[in-house]
DNA sequence: GAATTTAAAAAAATCGATGAAAATGGTTCT
DNA sequence: AGAACCATTTTCATCGATTTTTTTAAATTC
């Protein structure tokens, strides 16, 4: 009987999630006391899933020091965006050239889901429902689902994890959603007629527009309090943006 | 005072080279026993470094039967290549966005070197020598060096490590190199005169007709006898080892 | 009074032991 | 003879203790 997860792999598991949530919080001290503790394990294992974390670019290792979670930062975010707009554009291409008539079903299919689903939380207003973000993932995952490059597909996902915790810090402070219905429908029609350019030039242009956003209300959020974020450079701050 | 180096770290250091340059062949046992001796560790110091080989695919973990070098196959070997020529791409679009005069500087500069030095190894005929490879590396370094996105340059430098590994199983066979000194030429004018799109398909050419004598090279060799690398179609029989 | 040195506490990195799982090899039964 | 079973050996995964390093705080000196 295989498939036994490994103490290790469950707490890297776990820790990435918290991480990239962030639960933990940017900056944050990674204890490995406090870890061994609420995992119920030991150092061994716990060091083990740091170390991992670590070259995953979720935490960060200061010899003789310890861990603690990653810092961010706007510069970090933008990087991050270009990086994941240039993998998911190798993605695409790739997905679409290859893909048969069941991709097409799956596109479609996730499209419909997603335009069926209220992109408004019924709860909290302005905020987007978790099941619409699942919906949203599942389309973008359903696009590049004839990729079958995992040397493509892994940094793919590394970003979208790095993302996420922009994603996670900047929520709370402003939620503002854009549903655009239309770039959906667009973004499928274009990937369903194997244009492969036009269907990555809406794509990129979807994350960049979010990832603007998140970049001033970071700023923002900096101006107002002092922040746990590190930023790297803001007293020279002109990034010029664009 | 700093910049001690964990042992931890050492380890994974020397085995990731072991294993990019199959000093550690493809399939092989990874023991923990024999590693510790080796090094002079604890199982604990070992297995962090295992870990982080295999998070990053030059290692292979099965739960409670321990780590075995990563098998190889023509496949896998074509999904690299592509992703490093995607990747390759996209830090060369940055690069030559961002790139000053210093950065033509060293493009011409490492093209000089590359252009300069003897390509055959005076010692063995038909074989590369070591310090041109390392001029050709510096050369393709170079064109990069004025992309910063670290989310672009890691998986690059993992592509890269990765791709030696069949290069190093591939060279003893088959050596046969074609040093063709127009490329490099075309290439950095390609470069410097900021025509990315001829840049990247230059380039990719040249990857591309690389693979190529390594897949002839790799389906040859297992034609001829039982060897080390997993294929992951052909044969139903078990390539034991030993 | 400030700064440097020294001592104590906390935390990290490493180790060797322990228990559990898989591979091996020999034996028996059909 | 071949297959299946059990005992032995090997190897892995985890643990708690030990060693080493850094941080904190106090005390001494200039």
């Amino acid at each position: 009987m295989p498939n036994y997860k490994i103490a290790s792999e469950h707490i890297y598991d776990q820790l990435r999630e918290d991480l990239s949530l962030c639960r933990i919080k940017p900056g944050e001290k990674l204890h490995t006391g406090k870890l061994r503790e609420r995992f119920g394990v030991s150092f061994s294992v716990v060091r083990e899933a740091l170390a991992r974390l670590a070259a995953q670019g979720f935490a960060v290792a200061d010899p003789q020091r310890g861990f603690t979670a990653a810092p961010i930062s706007a510069d970090d975010l933008r990087q991050i965006t270009e990086a994941r707009i240039g993998l998911e554009a190798l993605c695409l291409h790739e997905s679409i050239k290859n893909g048969e008539s069941d991709w097409e079903a799956r596109v479609m299919g996730s499209l419909h889901v997603v335009l069926s689903t209220a992109a408004e939380d019924s709860e909290q207003r302005g905020r987007i429902s978790q099941v619409f973000r699942n919906a949203h993932d599942q389309f973008h995952d359903a696009l590049i689902s004839s990729c079958e490059n995992i040397w493509l597909l892994r940094p793919r996902d590394l970003l979208i994890s790095q993302s996420e915790r922009y994603r996670q810090i900047c929520i709370p402070l402003e939620p503002g959603f854009s549903n655009e219905e239309a770039e959906y429908r667009e973004i499928a029609a274009a990937a369903v007629s194997r244009n492969a350019d036009l269907t990555v030039a809406l794509v990129a242009n979807r994350f960049r527009k979010n990832t603007e956003h998140f970049v001033t209300t970071l700023r923002d959020s900096f101006a107002d309090a002092a922040f746990w974020c590190d930023v790297s450079d803001p007293p020279s701050q002109p990034v010029a943006g664009h």
